[in-house]
DNA sequence: TAGGTTTGTTTCAAACTTGAACCAAGACCG
DNA sequence: CGGTCTTGGTTCAAGTTTGAAACAAACCTA
């Protein structure tokens, strides 16, 4: 196929798009290390776990959920282990499994950071834009996870998709 | 200030971009990684140089182009000048700077490897969007990245971003 | 139930990123 | 000039991420 390049508008969007996230992930990854001492990712872990009705997750499900591989999550929780905010369980109906569990600790840095967080993401970001824009941001990126969704449904991909990863069940609320 | 948090509106739209950038991260840095070994980043080096009319700009241009650290960029040369895609040049106007300079094979590996990054642009992104979507991508990270540039500005930011980094004009074609 | 496959998770080495520290070369100033 | 501040880049150690390989428990299936 003879390539079909992107159109100057899509150009565009694509630059501003790249710059965007690039500054925006920037700023928020500077503002936790600094407040809380930890990487987005690392935050959004405990902030998971956090709104979950026991406060633990099996490392599966969360990586599913934070769209992170198993082994950066292996890498994480060991870390957040180790700082005490987070502490691994395991399953018992499945001696494989191993549960995350936020400990009170892990839930005061929580909420300790979270107010610093928040007011990051809004200043970059909503507070920047109309609520319309924020209905399109939405819009936008639900229809880009989608595409990355469960694989063999009906409305299939608009080429074959050979990169996509995992899927799979299993809630872990002992 | 007591904080105010994201609205539920403002939370389905930071769920959903987050979710959304990070598979688009990770599938494109997968394909570049497959089919060119080397990651988004460094693609990016290559493609901003082969922009530029003399295939060549100064380490701290390119940083600030790409929106990351002049560390990682240096990182990212050495390891695309081992490999011959780039070459580094002295400055002849100031003996301090260094220039990056696109090489003929760099750039036949960068012709090489763009049909399959736009595809993967497209078939993540671009094919799911409507052309007011595009532009909408475009006009709100256009609006985020404005909000990380030049400080004082009259329309300064709707509070103090206390996280911003540097900022440096100064063209290096030779 | 033995044997083979799949699933949940960790481990390991290699690559990458970060931030602070460092160095040398311009710029300034008295 | 000689000192001092700024700028352009690199270096270094510590922390992260990646992908492939290793394991072990659960699941078939004959």
């Amino acid at each position: 196929m003879t390539t079909r390049w992107l159109t100057p508008e899509e150009q565009r969007a694509w630059r501003a798009y790249v710059a965007g996230y690039l500054l925006l992930e920037d700023a928020i990854d500077r503002q936790l290390q600094q407040d809380a001492g930890m990487p987005h990712a690392y935050y959004s872990i405990l902030a998971n776990l956090s709104e979950t009705p026991e406060r633990r997750l099996r490392m599966t499900d969360l990586a599913e959920r934070l769209k992170i591989t198993r082994s950066r999550l292996t890498y994480a929780v060991s870390r957040l282990e180790k700082d005490g905010l987070v502490r691994r369980e395991e399953c018992r109906w499945d001696k494989r499994g191993s549960i995350a569990a936020l400990t009170d600790e892990g839930m005061a840095v929580l909420e300790d950071a979270a107010p610093g967080h928040v007011a990051t993401v809004r200043a970059a970001l909503f507070d920047r834009l109309t609520p319309e824009q924020v209905g399109q941001l939405e819009e936008i990126f639900g229809q880009v996870a989608q595409g990355f969704q469960g694989d063999g449904e009906g409305e299939a991909a608009p080429e074959d998709l050979p990169w996509r990863r995992r899927s799979s069940p299993c809630s872990g609320t002992s």
